[in-house]
RNA sequence: CGGGAUGUAGCGCAGUUGGUAGCGUGCUACGUUCGGGACGUAGAGGUCGCAAGUUCGAAUCUUGUCAUCCCGACCA
């Protein structure tokens, strides 16, 4: 089995595809009805509950809260924003038809034609026509705002080629759409979320992010400004991981929601919206994974601990599930999550294998060898360093490890991306650079042209203008024009 | 929608000049094992993607069709 990771893991860019059938169990749906649907299996799904826990509850705290609006969306309210209907008239799935009826030549059933709807249903690609449509209806006066929802769906783009938790054509995420009486008050509002994003992705999924700005070419359809958080797997390619946005006035407008202000005049409200999917487990794999498996930080880890007993007979393993519910007892106490596997129909070895491919952070083995010397062996997953120490004290040990666990594998993936961020001064340099891989910056001249035409030549995209470090002005590598700082370019999902 | 590849057991695959389908893994039972994915014995499991055609006979040849994967266009 481990040579058969080996040879899969050769496939160095395809993490996805072997993650999801040898760990998380999670796959395409075969039928081909529903091509490119995810299947997430109850493991994956528990670690999507953990983000959305822990999202939500940061959601919460800057003042969100949580609402449901309708999965179909009529289609003439995606005609309404003329930008929002360039950028996503196209991919999606249409409900013409409201009933079935019996195959009058056979069996099964057929759509009936005399079930057409005078208004086809959009299945919502995104929801803020729907949203603000609703919010007109909420909204009249300086005293109905700020409205600040959230809403948790599913959504669905129906994608040509679809790349498993990473671009599948149903997914789900979080979509927030706010609502605001100023233009300062929004873009404070993009941005706080933009914060809470990178603050999720650092410091729960202990993964490394850049926050910017979109170019004109890579902003969502109907955007003033996106802000965006881009992180970097580990075979070179950048991941959107999650987008803000200031949208204007855009949507009010198109959708004709005013207010009165303190001054009584009518005003449109400023927007926001913004989201992260479940392509967050696609990046939680990307970039911590090694050649056994998943590697999970331990705030988002299902169970952060699992304890295997090593036994011959059933005294044995009375004796050690003592021990080990104590033991669970106290790391419980301490806010850890445990799990005990005393399942008898599968061996120490194999548990090992498979808790480790599941990437849980610690695992306790007690055995005969244990109860005798008073001891515990404890492995950690990001290294795979195994240690035997005294049973006292062990849940302060493990709370202490999980810790070391959640900052040493952040530390791995920030070297990581600092090791192949590079500058690069001509195009020429840089046509050699991006096929290495890894964010380079660069200056460039603004224009959506230049950025075109290096999309064209080397599949390199701008992920983001940064709004953190270096903003020294310089020259553009390709037209030599000026440019007020470095942009990050990179090959991307 | 273009270019390439592939559809055979749950999964991964083999199958020669056409002769009625096999390997690994997984699954079931029993026994021995149990500190890194154990071993033995016995078993279950396939209308060979689908449909026509050629043939005494097709997984194999022909045509059509459907689907999947990879590379582009699209995208969180």
């Amino acid at each position: 089995m481990a040579k058969e990771l080996k040879e899969l893991t050769s496939r160095g860019e395809n993490y996805a595809q072997w993650y999801n059938d040898l760990v998380l169990k999670a796959d395409m749906a075969e039928n081909s009805a529903v091509r490119g649907c995810m299947v997430i299996k109850p493991y994956g799904y528990a670690i999507w509950e953990k983000i959305q826990g822990e999202l939500d509850r940061m959601f919460k705290e800057t003042g969100h809260v949580n609402a449901y609006f309708p999965l179909f969306i009529p289609k003439s309210f995606l005609s309404k924003e003329a930008d929002h209907v360039e950028g996503f008239a196209k991919e999606c799935a249409v409900v013409t038809h409201y009933r079935l009826k019996n195959d009058p030549d056979g069996r099964g059933v057929v759509v009936d034609p005399a079930a057409k709807l005078e208004e086809e249903l959009i299945v919502r690609p995104t929801s803020e026509t729907i949203i603000w449509n609703t919010y007109k209806g909420w909204i009249q006066s300086y005293r109905d705002l700020p409205v600040l929802c959230n809403q948790w769906a599913n959504v669905v783009r129906w994608e040509m080629r679809t790349r498993l938790f990473l671009r599948t054509a149903e997914f789900l995420w979080q979509e927030g759409h706010t609502a605001h009486a100023t233009e300062a008050e929004a873009i404070k509002e993009a941005e706080t979320m933009l914060d809470v994003y990178a603050d999720f992705a650092e410091n729960f999924m202990a993964m490394p992010v850049l926050k910017g700005l979109k170019s004109a070419n890579e902003r969502f359809a109907g955007a003033l400004e996106t802000y965006c958080i881009e992180a970097l797997m580990q075979d070179g390619k950048a991941l959107q991981a999650g987008t803000s946005h200031f949208l204007g006035q855009n949507f009010a407008k198109a959708f004709d929601v005013t207010f009165v202000n303190k001054n009584n005049e009518l005003e449109h409200v400023w927007a926001t919206s913004w989201g992260v999917s479940t392509r967050l487990i696609g990046g939680l794999i990307m970039t911590h994974s090694d050649d056994n498996g998943l590697v999970l930080p331990p705030k988002l880890a299902p169970y952060q601990v699992v304890i295997v007993p090593i036994y011959r007979n059933e005294e044995q393993l009375n004796t050690i599930s003592e021990k080990a519910a104590e033991i669970s007892a106290k790391l419980k106490a301490r806010g850890v999550s445990v799990k005990y596997d005393d399942s008898d129909n599968k061996k120490p070895g194999w548990k090992f294998a498979e808790y480790e491919l599941k990437g849980v952070p610690v695992r306790l083995a007690m055995g005969a060898r244990d109860l005798e010397n008073g001891t515990i062996e404890v492995a950690r997953r990001d290294t795979l360093a195994k240690e035997t120490v005294s049973v006292e004290n062990i849940e302060e040990y493990v709370a202490d490890l999980l810790k070391d666990i959640q900052a040493n594998i952040y530390k791995k993936a920030f070297d990581y991306r600092a090791s192949v961020t590079r500058e690069v001064n001509s195009y020429d340099e840089f046509k050699t650079e991006i096929e290495k891989g890894g964010f380079l910056l660069c200056h460039w001249d603004g224009t959506p042209e230049t950025e075109e035409l290096i999309k064209n030549e080397t599949k390199a995209t701008i992920r983001c203008i940064p709004l953190d470090g270096d903003k020294t002005p310089g020259v553009c590598m390709v037209t030599g024009k000026p440019s007020k700082q470095r942009v990050v370019f990179a090959r991307s999902y």
